[in-house]
DNA sequence: TGTCGTCGGTTTTTT
DNA sequence: ACCGACGACA
């Protein structure tokens, strides 16, 4: 066989390339560069160079990891292995995006073959082309989290469980992780450890719900996030054929992110690398912070179990912080029990301590730290973007925001709700949706009534039950109303199965863009946000806008061949906010999750309420590892920064509504104090923290606004948001031809702003404007109304 | 069937 | 404080 032969060429000359002195290698190779090899310290270099069997690079925090990465995949392609045969995982979208960039810049266009994605993504792609061994329709729809949940409630509603004890939440998770430690529907129920255990916790049902749960999926030609794993693992275990052609396909894997990943994943990759054990995983145990998504740092270990002839290669010098910053994490991360030896060091400056500060108050905190970076950065002459906010909830970014608000810094949230979470993205999506699959029993669901049919929740209920008792999906019942339904109903629901057959017909002609235009049209949802002149209802429209603007994007391209709307939907639901992030470029504060910074550096780093409950996590606290894994977030957090880290606690919280008393994190004592700065007193703190309710700041901003707002004493937590702004009398909109960056604005709802960036050719010119009380959005300038302030 | 008010859970982190 | 779910009423 052909493909024999060249396997075994290549691995002779993988032999002699091995043998290699250094030298040689760099003068051997004909027509490729190199030099790479030269910018790397030596367990770098070793680690890159180390292309045969499995390999385990223990990649300490800034140690230039994803430059190994980068280069070994150069270096594997130098040495003759095909782009093709080489499978990427990284841990995100953009990790991916940026990766392929910089192997781009090494090896030229040959990067584009290489396949390179997250575990999700890679997956959906294979399940796509080989579904249908497990009978699953290659355009299958992959439910989101909100699906599945709602999914689930329709289940317990069906079989009259009381969703209190059967939380949504919790079964979602209990079905979770069951899929993650592969366990089937049919093998949790035959577990007398699981049952026994769900016996005792009250909830006997769990194994029906799943049971009930994967069937309805099925039919729905639906995958929710772990079917992705759980189904690849399925269809290599069935299929020893299909396994066969993607071990085959995938003769070098390499593995980013590794302490991240869970069973599942583990064993396909264990799988895929079966044969020719050509698998390189990176990773720090330092940095495993998912471990409530079933991560199991025990991979790692079991990792050397499972190949006795392993090669590990340590990454131990930082390159991106200072030595106090790199000593400081280190103090930190020693507190665990659980890790596998190593010595991160720093040969970068010492540079400053570290500085911690307390606030009076989750606003005060969110002033402060907002008054240092306008200080920090006119003192330094770095931009905004060399600043980040990290914290450990979501919830806390809001005060920040505000802070930052009030003194027009202009900042990016990463994380939080994606774009393709919104409401109006989702209904329209699931228009897109049941289009392509209309088996899709969740869009269905959500859009049958919206915008307003007629077909409320009787009609519904109507039509489940009888989906239910001729066991046929929802669509077969609406598609043949007047078999199914009463009469009454069939004529209210006939018109709906019509239009989404008329979405079908549209679909199949047109390109992405078209059939996404004739949908948003012809179900009536553009009409109907058109209409909501409300503050939110206008930037529903715009997101709307702002969605087909991405998928006539789409239709543009010039690279790929097949630009159907169903195209544009495969992995749609795998995308997250940094996926659809308009202008990276834009000088603004980062603000994020410390899970969502992973893998990130920013010079100046501002981590957030550390405080008992909020940092470590109130539900940390009973168990060993789950505090360990708080504190190696910390760690994370820490060794995100450059230069300078701010850490800050407040001694009292709005949670729930309620100001609470908070007590500083019991991590701000394990700090070692040499490299701590006790005596840092940010500025504003001295001279008014008699009240944390003065809310005035002693720094003024630059570019402060020409309508200032007379300061009251704060009422609320929340003044910021106006129900909406009263256009000053006589407003008539300007002709924005000539809008230019740096005018000031008034819009008729948005109220004062200024704007920051302009983009876009005309008619599509957009500017984004930086509202004093709504912060930074993008308008289109041929919707918007904008006057402009002389 | 649609709308409005109340209630209750939520805030850990994400593909 | 915020959201979705649900019940009472138009």
């Amino acid at each position: 066989m052909p493909l024999k032969c060249r396997i075994r060429i290549f691995h002779a000359s993988l032999q002699q390339g091995i043998n290699y002195n250094f030298v040689t290698l760099t003068f051997k190779k004909r027509g490729t560069n190199l030099d790479y090899l030269q910018g790397l310290n030596t367990s770098q270099r070793a680690a890159v160079e180390q292309i045969k069997g499995p390999v385990m690079i223990v990649a300490g925090a800034g140690s230039g990891k994803t430059r190994v990465i980068t280069y070994r995949v150069a270096h594997l392609i130098n040495n003759g292995v095909d782009p093709f045969n080489i499978l990427v995982l990284t841990f995100t979208n953009k990790a991916a995006k940026e990766m392929r960039e910089r192997i781009t810049k090494v090896v030229g266009g040959e990067a584009k073959n290489i396949w390179m994605g997250t575990f999700h993504s890679v997956f959906a792609k294979i399940l796509r082309v080989e579904g249908h061994h497990l009978g699953y329709p290659s355009n299958f729809t992959i439910y989101d989290t909100d699906d599945s949940k709602s999914l689930i409630r329709t289940i317990l509603k069906e079989m009259q469980l009381d969703d209190k004890l059967y939380n949504a939440n919790f079964v979602y998770n209990r079905i979770s992780s069951a899929k993650n430690n592969l366990i089937s529907a049919a093998e949790y129920q035959k577990n007398e450890h699981i049952q026994a255990e769900d016996r005792s916790s009250g909830r006997p049902h769990l194994g029906t719900i799943y049971q009930t749960y994967s069937q309805r999926c099925f039919k729905a030609g639906a995958m929710d996030f772990d079917d992705l794993l759980f189904n690849t693992n399925v269809l290599m275990k069935n299929h020893p054929d299909v396994l066969y052609k993607y071990q085959n396909k995938f003769k070098y894997l390499m593995l980013d992110e590794y302490q991240d990943t869970n069973f599942s994943q583990y064993i396909i990759v264990k799988k895929l690398a079966a044969i020719h054990e050509n698998l390189c995983v990176v990773g720090d145990d330092a940095q495993s912070i998912y471990g409530f998504r079933g991560a199991n740092i025990q991979n790692i270990l079991n990792f050397e179990k499972d190949y006795p002839d392993l090669n590990i290669f340590k990454l131990e010098q930082n390159y991106r912080s200072t030595q106090n910053i790199v000593n400081l994490a280190n103090s930190i991360i020693a507190k665990n029990e659980h890790q596998l030896k190593k010595d991160v060091f720093s040969t970068n400056e010492v540079g400053d301590k570290i500085k911690i500060f307390r606030a009076f108050s989750d606003n005060e905190e969110g002033k402060i730290v907002a008054e240092n970076i306008a200080q920090k950065r006119s003192l330094s002459g770095s931009p905004y973007q060399s600043f980040a906010i990290l914290y450990r909830t979501n919830a806390q970014s809001r005060a920040m925001e505000e802070a930052l608000r009030k003194i027009g810094i202009p900042y990016k949230i990463y994380g939080g709700t994606s774009f393709y979470q919104r409401k109006e993205i989702k209904d329209l999506i699931a228009y897109f949706r049941l289009t392509f699959n209309p088996n899709d029993e969740e869009a269905l669901k959500r859009v049958i009534n919206y915008p307003r049919r007629g077909i409320g929740n009787t009609s519904i209920e109507r039509i489940m039950i009888s989906a239910n008792e001729h066991n046929i999906s929802l669509w077969d019942v609406i598609s043949n109303a007047e078999n199914y339904l009463d009469s009454r109903t069939a004529v209210t629901v006939a018109p709906f199965s019509l239009l989404i057959k008329s979405f079908q017909a549209a679909a199949a002609t047109n390109t992405a863009f078209d059939s996404a235009m004739h949908i948003a049209q012809h179900s009536g949802l553009l009409k109907d946000l058109y209409e909501d002149k409300s503050i939110e209802g206008l930037s529903r429209y715009e997101n709307i806008q702002e969605l087909l603007n991405g998928i006539k994007e789409f239709s543009d391209r010039e690279d790929i061949e097949e630009k159907g709307l169903d195209v544009f939907m495969q992995d749609i639901a795998l995308l997250t906010n940094e996926d659809n992030d308009k202008d990276p470029n834009a000088d603004t504060v980062s603000l994020m999750t410390i899970h969502a910074s992973k893998g990130l550096e920013f010079p100046f780093v501002h981590i957030v309420g550390l405080e008992e409950n909020l940092f470590p996590s109130q539900r940390s606290l009973n168990s060993r590892d789950d505090l360990e894994e708080e504190r190696r977030l910390f760690y994370v957090a820490l060794t995100r920064a450059e230069k300078n880290i701010y850490i800050s606690y407040a001694t009292s919280r709005y949670q729930w509504g309620n100001l609470n008393n908070c007590e500083p994190s019991r991590f701000i004592d394990e700090l070692d104090p040499q490299y701590l700065d006790l005596d840092f007193r940010p500025k504003s703190n001295s001279s008014d923290s008699s009240s944390f309710e003065n809310e005035r700041s002693s720094w003024q901003p630059l570019d402060t606004f020409s309508k200032p707002k007379p300061q009251t004493s704060r009422p609320k937590t929340t003044s910021i948001l106006p129900k909406a702004h009263v256009p000053s009398s006589g407003f008539t909109p300007s002709d924005t031809k000539n809008l230019q960056v740096g005018m000031e604005v008034e819009h008729e709802r948005f109220g004062y702003g200024k704007v920051v960036n302009m983009e876009g050719k005309s008619p599509d010119l957009k500017a984004t404007i930086f509202f004093k009380e709504l912060g930074q959005k993008q308008l289109l300038l041929k919707f918007a109304k904008l006057r402009i302030i002389e």
